[in-house]
DNA sequence: GTCTATAGTCGGATAGAC
DNA sequence: GTCTATCCGACTATAGAC
């Protein structure tokens, strides 16, 4: 129909990347709650309101849709958390914190990723993608790896190890520093059995900041740390 | 229905049994490594050595078998821990232990999970299935939820509450509990990440010990226990 | 650039021979 | 109980009109 085309391209950007966004928009939500071969693209381009035939046509399949979503991921958690991790690695080259210092850092990051990861819906959709991607890896797990996991385990890595007085690259140093991220991470992966056994209906503000003291304490009590007070001292 | 009456008519025979068991274990593995969406009936069949009509005559449908899997990962499962849960039920009832012999209850059902989850290749297959489950729930949750992650998250917040001297239902108790198991859990899914970024090949004896260790230790620092010796050499 | 129509393939499920 | 042959709907991808 040439009226209504006309009219829907109307109100567009050009070159149709308002047609992309939408597409990379729907995938990272289809493809997150329901993985790569639980969502077809015909839904794919319902969701994007899009026509089917715009897969194929900007991203050249249904893969290449994926692979621009793994890249979208990488994109926007960076853009969140790259002003925090270059700080702290400022602070690490320049101050040559104590190991007070750095459990400070630590505490600061954990807090940050805690609201991240638990307390914004849209978590879930790009969690749930590198989750995927852990446990049968496609080309997307380098993206993933290289763009966000990797930058953030060094950063915990010199942290931890900046806490413990040990080197950030000691087998010890990491393997703490995973079982610190690992108390994270289970209050996402497990939300359902969570919710349940806790009889909570979601996180809200309330329940987020239980969370969050338990894993201060915790972390505290790993790295040797004395007891600190709720809102524990952010050393400027 | 038809697929009802045939699931309960179907595999009397010998040879329809092992078709049975066939199928199944096809669907743990395949199931467990790709998701429901992304092993298709023939690959399974063929896995299986059955013929591709099997799956609807023993089980229904393709989601049939699925639930059959969750079964089966229930029942695999309890024959292995049954034990050691229930012991430590009745020690719970009979002694009334006191907090470090509950802690030393939960070290050794920390160790006994580490080997089984860490140490033993099918656990990947298993684990798979349930954090897919996790993530996106189907009928098969509320079997391996009932089954499975109920009673040992039952028999944690019991050792971790009387650790700590406080009601296993509490919600201190229950996060806690959770944060633990996230520390172990972490060291499973997150295996891809670990192995690149530790060199390591593999999870060996030698590095089962090291993250035991350290889960160990982080466990005692966290419950507010003495130091034990048995791991990785911490001055007595 | 956008859309319709359709090709070509593969999915789960079934009927009926043996 | 087992297996072959097949149905039919859904899938990804493409061709070509506009």
């Amino acid at each position: 129909m040439t009226a209504q085309s006309l009219r829907s391209r109307a109100g567009r950007g050009p070159a149709g990347e308002q047609a992309r966004q939408r597409l990379i928009e729907a995938g990272l939500d289809l493809f997150g709650r329901y993985s790569f071969d639980g969502v077809s693209t015909r839904v794919l381009a319902d969701r994007a309101d899009v026509n089917l035939a715009a897969i194929q046509y900007y991203f050249g399949s249904k893969e290449g849709l994926y692979q621009a979503v793994a890249n979208h991921i990488v994109e926007e958690v960076k853009k969140w958390l790259e002003p925090a991790i270059s700080e702290i690695e400022r602070k690490l080259e320049r101050d040559s914190p104590t190991g007070e210092q750095c459990f400070s850092l630590l505490c600061n990051l954990l807090d940050r990723l805690t609201i991240k990861l638990l307390g914004s819906s849209d978590s879930k959709k790009w969690v749930g993608i590198i989750m995927r991607e852990q446990m049968e890896p496609t080309d997307a797990f380098e993206i993933l790896y290289e763009g966000l996991m990797k930058p953030i385990d060094l950063c915990f890595f010199r942290l931890v190890g900046g806490t413990l007085g040990l080197d950030p690259q000691d087998q010890e140093t990491k393997l703490r520093a995973y079982a610190i991220k690992g108390q994270l991470l289970i209050f996402h992966v497990s939300r359902a059995e969570l919710e349940r056994s806790l009889n909570w209906q979601a996180y809200r503000s309330e329940e987020l900041e239980a969370i969050r003291s338990i894993i201060l304490d915790h972390v505290r009590a790993i790295l040797g740390m004395p007891l600190i007070e709720r809102g524990h001292g952010i050393a400027p």
